[in-house]
RNA sequence: GGUCCCAUAGCUCAGCUGGAUAGAGCAUCUGCCUUCUAAGCAGACGGUCAGGGGUUCGAGUCCCUUUGGGAUCACCA
């Protein structure tokens, strides 16, 4: 809560104690931000004290009000609508603030580590058998978005990723190419390496689809003629090929996933993203069975007779889940185990973020579970930042079935949308060749970032390309925009603004908004930190550019011959530039000087 | 069937812990570049906040319910 709300509850508490003796220890008030239609900063609603005062709304509103005003509390006047109490706080306060502030580039911004603590965050945590599509993209836009949040706040972060590097859908692209590969590679299919395995991902889907329909076709039903299918039999026996150490399938194991992270490397780079540290399933799926046995010790888990082990969290409301298979190889949710007890391990860890999609709830609701019935300390400091899919006009994404957005062709056509809409509006006059490309790269990735990270994590969205080359209205470019232009007034008064305060009193109606959006900045990017949530911080990027684009309508900056008035403006758009770059910089986008 | 999530303007989304006449952008229509970047600004049009009950001085927001959509409940990951 920024500090003047509190400073008015504490104010409204003393006043309804002297006001009307009560008693208000245990009182709890809110504050809200007045509502633009009327006059003031900030409102009380007294409809919770009229059981103190005894009185009308707006009678105990207007003694409210009074009491304010009398008192020297830095409310100069107020007015009452019903049950509101509109405040207006002092323009000295506003201005003080503004003078203590404006050239300070890291306003809002805590020093990194200043809390002393360290957050793990995990993504994107692919498989490695396809490149990686636009669902991958929302994963990573959210995973570094909050990694820069929590930074923001203050904690040391450690970026890690989890490689589902091993198992039965590796197999199925190590087995396609076996069979019909012809010795292909990266460089002779002049293709990058995780594009080529993904071929052959779809390669086995399509085939085994022939397979299971003729089996079908034969009478089989389609259960059965999954189970029955020549590939899936293959599959299996390459799994366990894989498990028992077979020369060469592990060797075509290595070059395969050799391939598809030197793909995804590229993509990282484009991406702008670089994990400190790489977790690899094949490296700890086994380490869980320590686990397990351990839990079976503790008597957290048991064994059935097959051999297999379980736990039952029927109690808590869940299910009976497998952690161990009955030919004793891990699952899943052991391996995680296994990865979690490693994180703890390697680093000293506070607080650890999964970024995993929502279709993942249960998962990691049975593995905090069991985590913590497992007595891990660090149980409690787990959380699934958990979000929704990324829908398409034309339907669902399948990989398999070839039906997705590439994540490599997408942030291309953004990059070439930039350029075409750049040299359209003749915007690279005066740049070089290489200025122009990343002036592009920047206004193409952000245009993408902002249109995934400006919607609520939690909720599934609608991915329109065509909406998402738009570089109008509420769009990552209009706030690049907004912080272009204003880079360009401050380049052209030449040298650096100075505000002394008492130098400019009368702030306009636009100048005042401008103000009190640049003075919510902190306590938004506390709100996105503490909710996980960088749409709070997108969506102010996008107030706080709007409300300067009307500020720089309304009034001159540069032309304006009152020569307080002239820094003063000068000053505020400086602000309002250190805050935009800010802004962005969370979210994991560039600002670039001109466009 | 059980559990969880979602439903706000033609479309895509905001709406913070319940508060005043529910806000943006896109689309459609109107104005504004011989003044600091028009990727901009101003205005018009557009809503029974899925339906129904309830709690409350007050509900888009909380509770119940119906409908519609999605996810999940594998010895897959």
């Amino acid at each position: 809560m920024a500090a003047i709300e509190s400073i008015l509850i504490d104010k409204t508490k003393l006043a309804l104690a002297t006001l009307y003796s009560a008693d208000v220890a245990n009182l709890v008030i809110k504050i809200e931000h007045t509502n633009p239609q009327f006059e003031g900063d900030y409102t009380v609603n007294v409809f919770p004290f009229l059981k103190l005062s005894g009185k009308k709304p707006e009678d105990t509103a207007a003694e409210i009000g009074e009491w304010f005003v009398a008192n020297n509390t830095g409310v100069t006047a107020f007015n009452v609508v019903k049950g509101f109490l509109n405040l207006v706080v002092e323009n000295s306060f506003w201005l003080s603030f503004f003078s203590a502030n404006y050239p300070d580039a890291h306003f809002g911004i805590a020093q990194n580590g200043s809390k002393g603590q360290t957050v793990m965050i995990e993504y994107p945590s692919p498989n490695t058998n396809k490149p990686l599509h636009l669902g991958h993209l929302r994963n990573i836009f959210l995973g570094s978005s909050v990694a820069e949040l929590m930074k923001a706040n203050g904690y040391h972060v450690v970026h890690s990723c989890l490689y589902n590097d091993r198992g039965t859908n590796i197999c199925k692209s190590m087995l396609a190419y076996q069979k019909w590969g012809k010795g292909e590679t990266p460089e002779s299919a002049n293709i990058k390496g995780d594009h080529l395995v993904g071929q052959y991902y779809v390669k086995f889907a399509t085939e085994y689809k022939l397979q299971v329909e003729e089996l079908a076709a034969g009478g089989l039903s389609k259960e059965d003629a999954e189970k029955k299918a020549p590939l899936t039999q293959e599959v299996n026996d390459m799994l366990v090929k894989w498990e028992a150490g077979d020369e060469a399938t592990r060797n075509l194991w290595q070059i395969m996933n050799g391939w598809v992270y030197q793909g995804f490397d590229i993509t990282y780079q484009t991406l702008g993203i670089k994990p400190d540290k790489y977790y690899y399933e094949s490296d700890v799926y086994n380490l869980g069975k320590e686990t397990v046995a351990e839990g079976l010790e503790k008597g957290i888990f048991f064994k059935k007779d097959d051999g297999s082990i379980w736990i039952d969290l029927t109690a808590d409301g869940l299910d009976q889940k497998v952690v161990l298979r009955s030919n004793g190889t891990t699952v899943y949710i052991t391996q995680d185990i296994a990865v979690a007890n490693e994180k703890e391990k390697d680093y000293k860890i506070d607080k650890s973020v999964y970024v995993v999609g929502n279709e993942q709830d249960y998962h990691f609701k049975v593995l905090f579970l069991i985590l913590k019935k497992l007595g891990r300390k660090y149980a409690d400091s787990l959380y699934h930042l958990s979000y929704g899919m990324v829908e398409l006009p034309t339907g669902k994404m399948k990989s398999r079935e070839g039906t997705v957005v590439d994540a490599d062709d997408l942030m291309e056509i953004m990059i070439s949308s930039a350029k075409q809409k750049t040299e359209e509006l003749g915007k690279i006059e005066g740049l070089s060749e290489e200025e122009a490309n990343k002036l592009f790269h920047t206004l193409g990735m952000g245009a993408l970032r902002y249109f995934i990270l400006k919607v609520d994590p939690k909720k599934k969205m609608m991915f329109n390309p065509e909406e998402s080359i738009d570089f109008n209205g509420h769009t990552g470019p209009f706030i690049q925009y907004t912080h272009a232009r204003i880079r360009s007034v401050l380049r052209k008064a030449e040298k650096a603004p100075v505000h002394t305060e008492g130098g400019h009193a009368e702030i306009h109606a636009v100048e005042k908004a401008l103000i009190k959006r640049l003075y919510a900045f902190p306590a938004t990017v506390q709100l996105a930190a503490e909710s996980y949530d960088p749409a709070h911080v997108a969506n102010y990027a996008y107030f706080l550019a709007s409300d300067y684009n009307r500020f720089y309508h309304e009034l001159t900056i540069l032309k304006e011959e009152n020569a307080a008035a002239r820094e003063f403006r000068l000053a505020l758009s400086l602000f309002t530039a250190n805050v935009i770059k800010q802004s962005l910089q969370l979210l994991g986008v560039e600002a670039p000087e001109r466009m």
